[in-house]
DNA sequence: AAAATATTTAACCAAATGGTTAAATAACTC
DNA sequence: GAGTTATTTAACCATTTGGTTAAATATTTT
């Protein structure tokens, strides 16, 4: 719970997450979208990796990433814990 | 969005807030909870309150918090977006 | 109005965060 | 196997974060 929070914290992260939704991109491909260093974007990558936010795949020269959101639901959970929303 | 990233992504934060769950408290009854002073849980309080996750209101000597649950529906909307489900 | 209680604000500090450039790895291409 | 491309890792730096103690503010009590 708290590396997802952590990982979710950080704006760039949750655009890189929504990037994904629409399937899967190289590191580089991610990088272009963005203002800041490829190393940047490499550490970011990290991050949601350890929070088990996206998976990734080298292919060749190239590591594909995608999003791996069943980590989501336990987010999910405490967030409606919170509104009190049984049912 | 970012503020109620930014405020959720601490655990001390996400804590007091599911202990206000079970209702209003005093900033001294949610200071007894923590092993910290009184001065860190003002500021925590006063990050969750920019992030209007909660609201105070003075009651003579005491500021009582209450849940504004009202924002985290933007944060379930945007993680149920990124999971992809529709319906 | 002085003393006590509840809370916040100020000043400070160490550790974490998010960025940079340069060097290291890994895999392809010539 | 030497060079090129894709990505990560290392070393570094400035800013932010989360804590501390001490001082300020607000309210009640005596």
């Amino acid at each position: 719970m708290q590396n997802t929070m952590k990982a979710l914290s950080d704006p760039i992260r949750r655009e890189i997450l929504g990037l994904l939704k629409s399937g899967r991109l190289s590191a580089g491909e991610i990088t272009e979208k963005f203002p800041i260093s490829g190393a940047a974007i490499s550490k970011h990558l990290s991050v949601l990796k350890d929070a088990d936010l996206l998976r990734d795949t080298r292919e060749g020269k190239f590591i594909f990433y995608e999003l791996n959101t069943s980590v989501l639901e336990e987010v999910m959970l405490w967030l409606t814990g919170l509104k009190g929303d049984e049912k």
